[in-house]
DNA sequence: CGCTATTTGTTCAGTGGTTGAATTATTTGA
DNA sequence: TCAAATAATTCAACCACTGAACAAATAGCG
């Protein structure tokens, strides 16, 4: 199934175009090196004329460009090998989280450019305050973007709750924010480019959806099927399909955090009981290590747990393990449901992996019918913190790559 | 989002009308009133003059057929409906389940044009013999179809296990069932219409898949998410994610049997503990209401629990409002990972419904955490038994209408 | 009954984008 | 220096869609 089941609209000529020039461009970032125009033409089953044709498109919109001329292979014309451009478009990234903002731009090859993060307890600042700072971040972002020739096409923004389409903040417990119309208190600083293809230029999304993002962008192929576990205060998941992220039916996907456990467990926060926040959650493993009251900042906290793990800390890699076996049966329950052969374990749990891979992978192993044929990976985040900016930002380049006709045809 | 982010090939002059025709095809199918030409053109935005050579391609295919001439309606010159044609291409399900076979044929349409089911305990008899029996149920459809006028364009066959690409059925647990290549044995009826578009005569997939599939296109609108949980022998879920069924990255997924409802329940088949199979399986909810021993055929004992509910038998009773609070439980479990709005209850559970429903409803508005913006509907299957078999048989035909171009285009 | 208004469906020149073959460009190797 | 080889471009042909004009078929009205 390469072709979408029901057509959602007229194809016209030029959508010819639209497709073809998004095929090259994916070929061409796809590429483990610069392609020439005859590579792509055998690549793609397109002819060179066409390829060509395409190609000039793209280089006169400055999506890519033409690569230092290798060193000589063989007989015949030397190739020029493409390479995405890297004084093109580019993404920002910005993420607001319990104990720190941060803010990166990444360029349409997927490099980091800019990043920058600010460490602050933002609980006790008003929503309102805490995206004026953010804004700040980001005005120093695009200063340094726009200083080394880039131009930012838009924005994504990672918070650790629920959103909805229209960037509202639904709710996000550990910030304490309720009802956050987040666009309009971010629109006071620089305007990004307007409206590019129907896509507002800030985007609000869940800090789990964006690290997820980041994570698939991060590996070497485009098209894995993963569970990305983010365990901080609350715990959330991505879950990429495919190549690409699944959002749910409206938005709301990836809800980990409340998957019973126990059923007749703890009672826990979102008036279930035994959720798996319960047992793997940040606080309720700090409880069982017996650092209840320290009241570290969460990053620290991690770090304060991988230190007395790995310095052989009892209590510790017991309550490690205890947060492993149940992340473990909740994770055994999503394999089984969805057929994943890859988690993911990112946010804080990266630098808890070693303690924590051992239970999950038993009890993945125990309850996935279909373990004995296919083995199921459980790997830490590739990208380390504020893995969820990153994917922000690249997530915003991608849109561009997946349909540059849109940006191509932008009013300038 | 309506198209996908990487195209997977060269999009050729060709695809233009490939795609054109599937459209048109597709509006024809929605629409619940034979639409005309000039009524299609204003729907999908292309002019009256493509969509008049597009209905004239999908006319000399047989795939529609023009409407009888409708009452009267206004002033101008009147027009000529379009419907799917009755007469062409048509698809064939089959059905292996541990108490029954069956066959349907299903039109273009989605009408089913023929339906037989052939009662048997099957688990005494070789994959060979039960596949000889239902080759003889298959023919017997063939004649049906072929004396109606129609062409079948290919078969699916829904198995109670784990199926892989190749159509070898590697575990089927209830029929007893361990690496049956299934196409091979069942080849040895008559020959299908040969490969159309790369896809074999004959798909075999799971009946949790295909139950959900004659879900999906049972009800109004083809972009429906939703979990259909069929509960058997087994308990299988076949997952709809807008609109289309989600096989997981092996193909495997939907094993909500397997879900831990208490990781140190009883133990299972499976090898785990406490799976909800052990809870709201067949045979825990007949041991729960003390039937245990009855030794009844899998739908008798359905229909037997349903009655004695029905009665107000307390044990029964008690048994499944268990089981119903042990899958609202998983299920709670999996709206709050995928965000779901809607959960059908099919297979077993279907007649069960009225008791099953409150308490799975209760776990659901206990556990999950978007329950309260947006509801979740619970309802029980649209489609009665054998569910598997029309869905897979309208698998083949919807192949046809997603893609008419390799219809269309088939050796004659 | 004839005329006009109205809507449907078809015809046809025009256009955009791809195709395939021929042509030009640029290098290696004899 | 020239032939072989490979890369990229050019150009006539072609395909499918567009837009406008046109033909077809009916209702309403005098």
């Amino acid at each position: 199934m390469t072709r979408p089941d029901a057509p959602a609209g007229a194809v016209r000529q030029g959508s010819l175009r639209e497709w073809n020039l998004a095929l090259v461009l994916d070929r061409i970032a796809a590429a483990d090196r610069p392609p020439s125009r005859a590579e792509l033409a055998a690549g793609t089953g397109l002819t060179r004329a066409t390829v060509s044709a395409v190609v000039e498109d793209l280089l006169a919109g400055r999506l890519v460009a033409e690569a230092e001329p290798t060193p000589r292979t063989g007989a015949g014309r030397p190739s020029r090998g493409l390479v995405l451009a890297t004084d093109g478009p580019a993404g920002l990234g910005l993420e607001i989280n319990v104990d720190y903002l941060a803010a990166c731009v990444v360029d349409l090859a997927g490099r980091v450019r800019h990043h920058r993060v600010h460490r602050a307890d933002l609980r006790p600042l008003s929503p309102a305050e805490a995206l004026a700072r953010l804004t700040d971040l980001a005005a120093r972002a695009r200063a340094d973007a726009t200083g080394e020739g880039l131009t930012l096409a838009g924005a994504a923004l990672a918070v650790p709750g629920l959103v909805d389409d229209a960037g509202l903040v639904r709710l996000a417990p550990n910030l304490g924010w309720r009802d956050v119309p987040v666009p309009a208190l971010l629109g006071a600083g620089p305007p990004l480019t307007a409206h590019v293809d129907g896509v507002p230029p800030l985007v609000v999304d869940n800090e789990a959806n964006l690290a997820a993002l980041g994570e698939l962008h991060a590996g070497p192929t485009g098209r894995a099927s993963f569970l990305h576990v983010s365990g901080e205060v609350g715990i959330g998941a991505g879950i990429v399909l495919d190549g690409s992220l699944f959002r749910g039916a409206r938005g709301w996907s990836g809800e980990i955090g409340h998957i019973p456990v126990r059923p007749d467990g703890p009672p826990c926060r979102c008036g279930g009981r035994g959720c798996l926040e319960t047992y793997a959650g940040q606080e309720a493993i700090l409880a069982a290590a017996g650092l209840a009251g320290a009241d570290l900042p969460a990053d620290t906290a991690t770090t304060r747990l991988a230190e007395l793990a790995g310095a052989g800390d009892p209590a510790v890699l017991q309550a490690l393990a205890g947060a492993g076996t149940a992340l473990g049966v909740a994770v055994a329950g999503v394999v089984n449901l969805l057929d994943l052969d890859t988690v993911v374990l990112g946010g804080g749990y990266a630098p808890l992996a070693p303690w924590l891979r051992p239970p999950v992978l038993a009890e993945i192993s125990r309850r996935v019918l279909t373990a004995a044929w296919s083995p199921v990976t459980v790997r830490p985040a590739a990208l380390g913190a504020a893995a969820a900016a990153v994917g922000g930002a690249g997530s915003v380049v991608r849109r561009i790559l997946a349909r540059p006709a849109g940006w191509l045809a932008r009013p300038t």
